[in-house]
DNA sequence: CGGCACGTTGAGTTCACTCAATGCACGTGG
DNA sequence: CCACGTGCATTGAGTGAACTCAACGTGCCG
């Protein structure tokens, strides 16, 4: 067997962040501006190119650096705003009356966090930062203010809705009908086709979430989540290693995803090595 | 054992259908008036009561009257209007790209179809009469229009976007973390509650979903479904009979659908009677 | 060094599944 | 009228996928 080497340092991961479109500390008191954002080619709240001269003006936007495990938005708590992930990544769970954590998701850049708010002005979920986390945040009623003149606006900020119902609805999918090694599968599939929007390798990339958040997303137990992953890894499907994940052979990812059994020869031809 | 009597008849339910509201067939081509109608208490789209006049001389609301399994929208149809409820029951399902269904919820009078359709103009699931059902149909692009001047009305809106997705969230932890017995306890607790909003009777009533529905929409096999049930019917807790369910300890549920066990005791008393 | 967080792996169990048979109510057509 | 097919539900027997419990490995950090 491999050696098991998870290359991620655990607690307070110092791994390279784009800080880079983080506004100079300390200077203008945060204040971010479309103009300056690098991701806003991809923002979709920002009106950029559009034709409109940017939304930062009449929003006074803000942006806002956060440490691993530093919340966004707890559950609950007012809904006053929407955020943009800039870099990093954020994780979405909610406590149930029980106590007991439910992963719902995680948002990358260019994601925007914070609809589950709009329903009765308080957060349905809780939000955190999986690692140094750069985020923008957008005052609520005065993006709302704006959409009403805005159908333009308004448009979007339904896109944003219906992505996030979809979101949910995939995953009720996912887990409603499949097996561990189809979930798996089709959310790596995901994962994976979520960072090429972000024109990032599909290939190659690394898990953000612990084999824990993702059993509690994809209704599975870290174990089994992680036997899964290996058993996958040892047909030769994927390269694992730690967090880190290598998509070798996509088109078998997706027969695994729709339910096509593991070919015996990929296990075979692995062996122990 | 008791004979299994399913005292509903299969076909075409002619059950009871509160007709009342369905404005006079045949007069002013369907034109509904929110003022006319029997649940406008209970409408979230109608603004009665608000101080306002009601939204009807705006909308040009309708109603449609569906037998069972008459469809209200398609999946995949473009999106031009929501839909209240006004009796009888809707059901939502998903068809996956390899064909399966999922059932997603179902609806009761005075709750509201079509917000899935908000993101892309297009459904994101299709929506079917469970019996013989009355719906009033309200034309999105106009009830928007008439939302950005209103602010109370955009409010509702996002009120029911949140409730949309408060649902699947639901669905989504009930399935995600529990047992059957759980899922099917806190399911009919569910249920109960809902009618009891409309002021209908909460410890007895007819389930309007077939048990492979309740199966597809939980996340277990109709097989399944149907042993919990008649297991929780033979503990006492609650009364079968097909599809009408009669609620004797709502406490024992309760119970139920937090993980406590069933107690022996009940099971015991009963015994084959 | 020891403690901790995270991951992997094994052994045994169990809950829900599959497959299959049966029962009831209803509708249809001879 | 009965015979038959169909839709829905119940029930049993056997299986298996994912679970629980438990041990251990690794890397990080105080």
């Amino acid at each position: 067997m491999t050696a098991m080497v998870p290359h991620i340092p655990a607690r307070n991961i110092p791994v390279k962040v784009n800080i880079e479109h983080a506004a100079p500390q300390g200077n203008a008191a945060n204040r971010t501006d479309c103009g300056d954002c690098a991701i806003r080619r991809d923002c979709p709240l920002s009106l950029m190119g559009g034709g409109k001269d940017g939304l930062t003006p009449f929003l006074h936007s803000r942006h806002r650096i956060l440490s691993r495990n530093g919340h966004v938005y707890r559950q609950n708590s007012p809904m006053q705003s929407l955020f943009v992930v800039r870099s990093g990544s954020v994780k979405a769970y909610r406590l149930s009356e029980e106590g007991d954590e439910l992963v719902l998701g995680d948002y990358l850049p260019g994601e925007v966090l914070g609809m589950d708010g709009c329903a009765n002005d308080a957060h349905q979920f809780s939000t955190v930062a999986l690692e140094t986390t750069s985020v923008c945040e957008i005052p609520y009623g005065r993006f709302m203010a704006m959409a009403s003149h805005a159908p333009e606006l308004q448009k979007r900020v339904m896109a944003l809705f219906g992505a996030e119902l979809e979101r949910s609805q995939r995953l009720l999918m996912l887990i409603n009908k499949h097996t561990a090694e189809q979930r798996i599968a089709a959310w790596l599939l995901q994962y994976s086709s979520r960072l090429t929007r972000l024109r990032r390798s599909h290939r190659s990339f690394q898990l953000n979430l612990l084999r824990s958040d993702i059993g509690n997303l994809l209704g599975l137990t870290l174990e089994t989540v992680s036997r899964v992953l290996t058993r996958i890894h040892r047909a030769g499907i994927i390269k694992l290693n730690g967090r880190a994940v290598e998509l070798n052979d996509i088109d078998a990812l997706q027969q695994l995803a729709v339910g096509e059994r593991m070919p015996e020869s990929k296990l075979a031809c692995v062996g122990h090595a």
